[in-house]
DNA sequence: CATTATAGTTACCTTATGCTAACTTTGCAA
DNA sequence: TTGCAAAGTTAGCATAAGGTAACTATAATG
């Protein structure tokens, strides 16, 4: 089953954590969604058993090829939505906090569409 | 408390009904959506205590004028991204289905930027 | 070494929103 | 008038996804 936009989040967090961190655990995304510890925790076991992700005996979360590619499409998503909103004058944090969730709901058609327009009118 | 994105569908669907049928009753919702008759008779309860809309003794829905308000915001979302995104070349079903998701989750803000854009460059 | 702090898990609660099964209510028709 | 069809409601199930309280296990520190 594809995921939802929850599942989703988590995945992008993973892989934004792990450009900056040398380790990414649960509790690193629980501060950086700002959930608590045990959402968290049942959040990466789901993650887990549909293999988007591993987690070895330290705690330490690394995306699959799976999980990442998902995580890449989903990040790209956000960057190009919030670029998009702010060339038409969006500031900022209201372009982030947009993108964030439209990301989840276009289809492919449509980011493409977006994603080829801004690329034309850079 | 704000509406989610299943109040703001049935006021929307509401409204699109009352401009094509002489009245609108919950059964009239349910074919429209696609969801059971048990389900639009809680939803349309909850739209009720919330005040956005009035039932009649004959079962017929009325929407008050903050939930005509909110379907018409939501309504002219609807239109605005699915032009918008019609412009972009993407194909007529597909603008439609994004726009139904999108419309629920910009902001105000965002909102209005596509908005002039569409009416700057029609 | 004993204590404490940190990370993770377990159990259970809550809300939102879909569903089915089965009931009620009402109006029309044979 | 009996009786069915249509509309609506009630009761209860499921899933998704958040929360708290409290437990465990490990690691660090005085």
């Amino acid at each position: 089953m594809a995921l939802l936009e929850s599942g989703e989040m988590y995945l992008e967090t993973i892989l934004v954590l792990s450009k900056k961190l040398p380790q990414v655990r649960s509790i690193d995304v629980a501060d950086e969604m700002g959930f608590s510890k045990p959402s968290v925790s049942r959040a990466v076991g789901i993650l887990r058993e549909k293999n988007y992700i591993v987690i070895d005996k330290n705690g330490h979360i690394t995306l699959t090829d799976e999980g990442r590619g998902i995580a890449e499409n989903i990040y790209d998503r956000h960057n190009t939505l919030a670029k998009a909103l702010q060339s038409l004058g969006v500031d900022e944090k209201t372009a982030a906090d947009d993108a964030c969730r439209i990301e989840h709901y276009i289809s492919e058609t449509t980011f493409k569409a977006i994603k080829e327009h801004m690329e034309k009118f850079n």
